[in-house]
DNA sequence: TGAAAAGATGAAAACGTTTTACTTTTTCAA
DNA sequence: TTGAAAAAGTAAAACGTTTTCATCTTTTCA
């Protein structure tokens, strides 16, 4: 790869000269310009990232950094490729990392991305207090989150209205009849989570209905696994959940898996609601009811966000709340 | 972030000395090495991957890029999944780039990359003949192809035997007693899907169906919309089939979504074999019959096969070629 | 006419590492 | 006690840029 050493002395100018061309930053004279670009062109000359980003200070390197839980959850890959959108159209690149929900692996990437002094980093931060997320921000690295808050007020955040998404789903079912709602959540630790919780508890409580502690399953919300194993259980029960809310695309699919295995009609005998709007879920038969989340904005909005904020890093956190919708399709009925 | 400047500083020892202690080469009095380290940690280092990346020659980047068509098709989220794990296994970060099958994109990231200095490219080449990739691969950059082998037999190549994938499904429908098999496939372009239609062909050809012209439809892989539309005209044809191999996911869910919106019922009305063992594929009603692909496997050799270049850059290139397997669900059953 | 301003260019420092080539100190055989 | 070899350490160059500062021309205009 040519260097611009090799294009300043094939122009037979100074480097200096084919850095100006190349920053258009100070002027340089019409007829050098075009010697010097003639040069760039003749010897293919492509600048090296990395001289550039080391030199550099800060906001140029061109490159931005992105941790998820799961590629392989499509919630996920639909922020990501929302992401990829704007960062292409800005010239940059992502580096992608997975972290598993695992601390130590966030960590990890977060000594990486900085390391490599990305111009800035969106995550959904594992814990909702994190000493090494906030130690970075306080550092200047320009941070967005994604999907999940900080407790820290001061970032830039774009989430969903999670316990609207709850409510939307448990107040459809429960207009259609339903009284026994089952819900498969996680464990509380994702503040998303929490709240969708929060929206069905708040619907419930709402309508009259005493929320049953035996219908609300928290579970793990990374496999399909636990929620078809959860799923079971619950249609084992005495008095058996007519409706189940699932939240989300990956429990969704667990618990469609136990109710198809169970033999179970949809929804004559049980009305299920998914979280995710995911390209499977209009194929199937019947055509899944889902809260949407518009991942793919997400993601776009974050970068956004972040390009902002490299921009002016003094600008005042702000916080997006985009709102899921319910999309009504024939998984859900009238209870029998 | 301390740099090594500040480490010798506060150690009281040259630069040189702390580099040394990092990267174990020469030999270094323990009693220093120890204070060194001590240093290290009490300065909380990080070395700064940029500079080192710009200084090192090859291979010593820790970062390595991943170009895929689309990171919204789960067959390639299985990929980039089984690429992060192995490189994150070696301290290694990927950046990720969505070509869209767009040439330009693909050579902007490739451009890209290369200016990275990335120690190497993951990638299913979007032509089988690629000026840009081959010129990659002259000038010394480790390359392997996933997916899509390059016409140049010289490349470490990850593969599937996309022909018997496309045989295996057939014949199974055939064995099903159907005649009236249509395929829903890509435009020859990609030379995976030209594979799973030869093995089509083969099947039908080796039990003495005469292939029809119309059974045969070749749209757009990269979404659900163009397998719709054409499961739509081959239902209302005069002898519509009896069968239908999609030969991706994203068709099979559009043939899928076709089918139901026309009230057949599967396996009864037609029978139905997708391509890819996707999560949801277990999940639906009937389970659906799947030839499966190890994406996720195929990320992962591919990987190894890159680090195995950046050791040993003279090692004879290798063509790795995977077995699909047919997953026999409930989609799919006898001829009525 | 000539001093100041503007315009065009270049030399060299800097970014944070690794590596080369060199210097100093220690060891130990003769 | 000497001195050659081994061990331990350092200074400085290099990687490919950007940027600061300096220099040299040319233009402007009182």
């Amino acid at each position: 790869m040519p260097t611009l050493k090799e294009v300043a002395k094939y122009a037979k100018v100074s480097i200096t000269t084919v850095s100006r061309v190349m920053n258009e930053a100070d002027k340089v004279n019409p007829e050098t310009r075009e010697r010097v670009q003639r040069a760039m062109r003749e010897l293919d000359y492509q600048p090296n990232r990395v001289a550039q980003r080391l030199r550099t200070s800060k906001g140029q390197s061109k490159l931005l950094g992105l941790i998820i839980p799961d590629i392989q959850n499509q919630f996920y890959s639909s922020i990501v490729r929302g992401v990829e959108d704007v960062a292409y159209g800005k010239d940059y690149a992502v580096i992608l990392c997975n972290s598993d929900e695992n601390p130590n692996k966030e960590r990890f990437y977060l000594d990486v991305l900085q390391s490599e002094s990305v111009d800035g980093i969106i995550l959904p931060p594992i814990h909702q207090y994190s000493k090494v997320v906030e130690g970075l921000i306080e550092s200047g690295v320009p941070v967005v989150c994604v999907d999940r808050k900080l407790v820290r007020e001061a970032v830039d955040t774009v989430v969903i209205n999670n316990v609207r998404g709850g409510y939307l789903a448990v107040k459809h079912m429960i207009d259609f009849g339903h009284r026994r709602i089952a819900i498969l959540t996680s464990s509380s630790q994702f503040s998303s989570f929490e709240e969708r919780l929060a929206g069905y508890k708040n619907a419930l409580q709402d309508h009259n209905i005493e929320p049953d502690e035996n219908l609300i399953k928290e579970g793990d919300p990374r496999s399909t696994e636990s929620a078809y194993l959860f799923t079971k259980e619950l249609l084992k029960l005495h008095h058996p959940p007519t409706a189940i809310f699932a939240t989300n695309n990956l429990m969704t699919l667990g618990a469609l898996e136990a109710v198809h295995e169970e033999k179970l009609n949809v929804p004559d005998n049980i009305s299920i609601v998914g979280f995710d709007d995911m390209p499977w879920a209009r194929a199937i038969s019947p055509p899944l009811t889902v809260i949407k989340q518009p991942g793919y904005e997400m993601g776009r909005r974050a970068t956004e966000l972040l390009f902002q904020r490299v921009e002016d890093p003094k600008r005042e956190p702000v916080q997006i709340i985009m709102e899921p919708t319910l999309i009504i399709r024939k998984s859900t009925g009238e209870v029998k």
